[in-house]
DNA sequence: ACATATAGCGAAAGCTCCTTGCGCGTTTGA
DNA sequence: TCAAACGCGCAAGGAGCTTTCGCTATATGT
């Protein structure tokens, strides 16, 4: 089961404007309602689209800090990339984390409200991750751009 | 202008559920409609909410491969930068450019089909961008977790 | 060629939801 | 202490939307 153009213009415009109403997006993409309907239906059904959300303001909600945290373990047996894992997803300050391949096991996408709330975060939560054997922090000074939306 | 309680109520349900109605919306955070109403109505107009978006799957869009690449560039002159950061966003495969702290200049994440589809990335757009000096990539072989839900 | 499945359009019913206005209580600040 | 500002709940109108149904056309495959 795959995607035709149709699809595909569906999806693109709702990345981008997840609220809009069924009658404005079968215009938008030259459908029926109705047609434009079991569409959408069908892409959610099928996982396609995952979720609605809103997206906030990271400098109004006070954390315009964006730090990626470069982690190494000191094992790479199972329980302890597991126990690593669930301890990591309880941090709320942490928006990724991404098992790598290469020197680090892995990274962590963190964001704070400036370098100090940053250093709470680490001394709070970071520090006591578990199996932890190296930890390096980059500074983001500026966020050039950012998308949620996946090219189509 | 900040936040009550009630406001971060708000934010933290639409983060999760972006399209949900206003009537629900009210009831899960106790208020009347027309008061919920009044106050998502002036979260968008501040700008605490800048969009609401769906979030595809990235497997069913066959881009499960996300890529974390490291650029120094040649020189730190503005106009450096500049041309640089105008010719990065226009690929559509790098969801985020971020000017970093430290050793490298810049981090994007970059997703991608599997690794030759990241050659082709490479190749295509990453080899031709301006003003580069070093670029390191490093491959995520699985994402744990991901939110674009800030701590409210 | 024919049956089946797929996907489209149009229309309409019904319903939910947005939006607004008003009066009330509480807080703010002069 | 009193007036103004703010925020809430209630109620209701009316708009706009979702969702379904029947019919048609095109593609599939036997």
């Amino acid at each position: 089961m795959s995607l035709d153009q149709t699809d595909r213009r569906i999806l693109t415009v709702l990345q981008k404007q997840g609220r809009i109403s069924n009658a404005e997006l079968a215009e938008r993409v030259n459908l029926s309602q109705s047609a434009c309907h079991r569409r959408v239906h069908r892409l959610e059904k099928d996982g396609y689209i995952k979720d609605y959300v809103a997206l906030l303001d990271p400098r109004k909600l006070n954390v315009p800090t964006t730090v990626f945290v470069e982690i190494t373990l000191s094992g790479q047996a199972d329980e302890v990339l597991d126990a690593f894992e669930k301890a990591v997803s309880r941090i709320p300050d942490v928006l990724e984390c991404h098992l790598m391949a290469g020197t680090a096991d892995y990274i962590l996408k963190v964001v704070a409200e400036n370098t100090d709330d940053f250093a709470r975060i680490h001394r709070q939560h970071l520090a006591r991750l578990p199996g932890v054997a190296q930890m390096q922090s980059s500074f983001a000074l500026r966020t050039v751009f950012k998308t949620t939306a996946l090219p189509v």
